[in-house]
DNA sequence: GAGTGGTCTAGACCACACT
DNA sequence: GTGTGGTCTAGACCACTCC
């Protein structure tokens, strides 16, 4: 047996992951703003786990900006409208993650070398071959964004063949075992042209968030660097901050 | 005396913040990307701390996208390439870390009627009085961002009279002892009008990011309700993702 | 198997808020 | 003073990587 009481098959999940679900269900979602939790200490009682323990549950609440401490005050909910956090998610992800349902249609699947920009992202050379897919990406239907993702061809041969209009975490997870595990992002804001604008389905020269993300495996290795272009009226980007 | 040998007077700053810049000078900074760093054990070992403290460093560490941690495999250096976290910082604050010299010029200050979203955000009735600054604020002379800023008038009674023309987040400290800790911010692309494209010495119709701002202090209370407008060619925003 | 990071325990004391 | 969160110790065992 294994130190926690998951059934036999299924991997292990930490305990201060399992206390911060429970306490997002109990304690916090559809809570107030302002709502108190109860104090570390019961709460390390009432898991029966030690104190760091329950520490260790509330600050990934805190880094998902959903509670804040008071030292010496305690605990409290920031309330229902702030939320979205930022973890490393896939468009797929994301919009089911809104109850709405992803799609894509894929505009171009190429192989060819990866020049400058990419291969130095993917630390190859820029001779080296990667595999560019082009896609429109939507919610219900809807255009959201357009996504030039690269990827080194050695990683993923055969690729092309795949049914690509759903997510690419799940065939790079699924067929290649390459599981993203972090990611460097730099947003930017841009404005679209005619040709881009037509496709989302907005005026020219509306204005855009540019998401430039290189993606690197759990053992530390970059797997693919993606240019995504959200419309401005259907994206933004919320998240807490902390000053430390 | 206290745990820490800080002299009598400094405030106490935790080990693992030490052991953290300590870290940072001799294995993150100037050196390539993947350089590995000791063992969490030597290190525990030659800081004189426990183990449980080292990992706390290195937690900051790589929360600020600085280094990455494969089970089993050791921890690894990103790059000199990619820095600047997602901290809660002021303009002028963020210029200097860049080297630059900040300055500002005030369009407006104003005393007001909330209204309907800025009191909403700093959870004051819509009636309710604010201070309103509105302010381009440049890096060495060169325009980088408007800002329009709301205090509660009940908060920061008198700053009218301060010079405001530097760190805002200073006099609000320093005057009256509001520190900001933590805040929600949300990001979005606009393009910019004649006007405010004018200011920033941009061609019309330039793309922007707007950063949308509500910042606490550390009792919890909303203290500022901040709207900044950034020139797209010279901001971005660079962070790490984790997926979890 | 040896070495690494990941998780956890059972305490302790400090700094701060509230009354 | 009492209660809260913030930091730290000195261990332990687990999961994973590399050889």
């Amino acid at each position: 047996m294994t130190k926690n009481d998951a059934s036999a098959t299924a991997p292990v999940r930490a305990k201060y992951l399992q206390i911060k679900d429970s306490l997002l269900q109990d304690h916090v979602e559809g809570k107030p703003a302002g709502t108190a939790l109860p104090p570390e200490r019961v709460l390390a009682q009432d898991f029966g786990v030690t104190r760091v323990t329950v520490r260790r549950a509330i600050d990934e609440l805190e880094s998902d900006g959903l509670v804040y401490r008071i030292q010496g005050g305690g605990t409290y909910t920031v309330g229902p409208s702030i939320a979205k956090s930022l973890r490393l998610t896939s468009f797929s992800e994301d919009v089911r993650a809104r109850g709405r349902t992803p799609s894509s249609e894929v505009l171009e699947v190429s192989q060819g070398p990866a020049g400058d920009e990419v291969g130095r992202s993917l630390h190859l050379s820029p001779m080296d071959t990667v595999v560019t897919i082009r896609r429109l990406r939507m919610a219900d239907g809807e255009p959201m964004c357009l996504e030039v993702c690269a990827l080194p061809a050695r990683l993923a041969p055969g690729i092309e063949e795949e049914d690509l209009t759903g997510s690419l975490y799940a065939i790079l997870s699924g067929r290649y075992g390459l599981e993203p595990a972090r990611a460097e992002q730099v947003i930017e804001a841009t404005v679209l042209d005619e040709r881009e604008a037509g496709m989302l389905a907005v005026p020219p020269f509306s204005a855009a968030l540019r998401a430039t993300r290189t993606s690197y495996d759990t053992r530390g290795g970059p797997i693919e660097f993606a240019v995504t272009t959200y419309r401005a009226d259907r994206y933004s980007l919320r998240f807490a901050v902390r000053r430390d």
